[in-house]
DNA sequence: ATTTGCTTAAATGTCTGACAAATGAAAACA
DNA sequence: TGTTTTCATTTGTCAGACATTTAAGCAAAT
């Protein structure tokens, strides 16, 4: 297969980034197919965002390095489907979530600079308004654990924290928040945001497990009949 | 975009999984362009997984309901491409790595079976032969990582898990491993085993942190030049 | 009654040739 | 010199044709 050979390039490093591929008139003749069938190798490649193609007489086709931030988009729209088509609940996506976040905490205690702290008390204080749809309370949510996992410095954590928060959002939309529950998500994450500041990586750690419990109350509460299908494992705590 | 059409009913559940799309003739003259659009489009959807084409009388395009399992493939794929093109150093991977795999350990303590464990100690067992290859070092290594992350019973989890460590395995394999090493890891592979069989998440957590500084050690000894350039932190410890 | 082989229809895979649209660069012009 | 026009190049789309694969139906032979 022609996009293979391609690809194979792109990932060997044969191909640099930004370099232009040969015409799709040339490709053809070069391996022996028609323009059609090299077309549609390279929408292909251009699905995996490993080429974008301009048009016009520089145009052309070109290896794409891709971002972190757009692989991030890549991957949480897939998480998004992977979940919504493996019937994945609430619970499950959740457990993930903060089991991954958790994980992060001690390294953004230590790598946290201003702008972080910054954008989540923003978030916070647009949390508080009353008035906000439980989408955009959502989205807020979104973006203030977005922030917290970035605060830990390391891309590629960025990038797989980000593909799993987003990628639950529309689970968690699903959710319709008293406002007590929005009160209880606030107080956590002032403290969140208070914990990051003064870098107690221990604290932020109990604080996300709070976290937690408190969305799956909600959730629960929300819609109990989709997790009471999960019976509670009889393995003792450590 | 015809694409988007048809992706977005997929996520929406319009069109549910296994399901048959229309032929490429039909889609052509339902949405008004030609068939050669059409297959383009289609073409876009295979790359993305989310349909599949059979030819033939009974052929078409069928929604596909990705696995877990596959989606596996393509992250690690998509996570070694991004590694490789942004230059991504071992360090930065490893502190990654290792911080969302501490992240599962208390699920893991809380959820492994015996199929875990048999598992790791065949692979631990695999790892003390002194013949084997760095290669197959490391990919036994994953694979015991791999069984690790699975313990924790959640399939998003051992999803983006087992993405960030086989996309690193690429990184990984950069490294020479001396006996002392060798016999460092497997110590720790042994300890990680023992408690994960106490069910003891605490101490797990404490052992990945003993591996990843191994880690770092091993690769720091291996290829210092790409370390020395990223100084520690400033900031204090919590 | 069962198996085997042939035919046929439906669908994707590919090819050919053409034209439309965009785009950058060179040429023509003021 | 600066502006406009023209032009060649390249991708995007279309229409029609043929090749290939596959399942299903049918008929003949065992």
């Amino acid at each position: 297969m022609i996009a293979d050979a391609i690809r194979a390039d792109i990932a060997s490093g044969k191909l640099a980034a930004d370099q232009r591929l040969p015409s799709e008139s040339e490709l053809a003749e070069a391996h022996g197919v028609s323009r059609a069938t090299v077309r549609e190798a390279l929408k292909r490649l251009a699905a995996q965002s490993l080429i974008r193609t301009r048009r016009g007489a520089a145009g052309g086709a070109f290896v794409h390095r891709q971002s972190f931030e757009e692989a991030c988009a890549d991957m949480a729209s897939k998480a998004t489907l992977l979940i919504g088509l493996n019937e994945i609940d609430i619970a499950t996506a959740c457990e993930a979530r903060f089991a991954l976040e958790r994980g992060c905490m001690r390294l953004a205690a230590k790598h946290r600079g201003p702008e972080h702290l910054d954008i989540m008390r923003r978030e916070i204080a647009r949390q508080k308004d009353p008035e906000l749809s439980d989408e955009a309370f959502c989205a807020s949510d979104v973006a203030f654990h977005r922030a917290l996992v970035d605060a830990a410095g390391n891309p590629v954590l960025s990038w797989q924290l980000a593909a799993a928060v987003e990628g639950i959002e529309p689970l968690m939309n699903m959710i319709t928040y008293r406002q007590r529950d929005r009160d209880a998500v606030i107080g956590l994450h002032e403290a969140i945001a208070d914990a990051l500041e003064a870098r107690v990586g221990s604290k932020l750690e109990i604080l996300i497990d709070y976290l937690r419990e408190q969305t799956l109350r909600t959730a629960h509460a929300a819609q109990g009949h989709r997790l009471a299908a999960k019976p509670e494992s009889p393995h003792p705590r450590d």
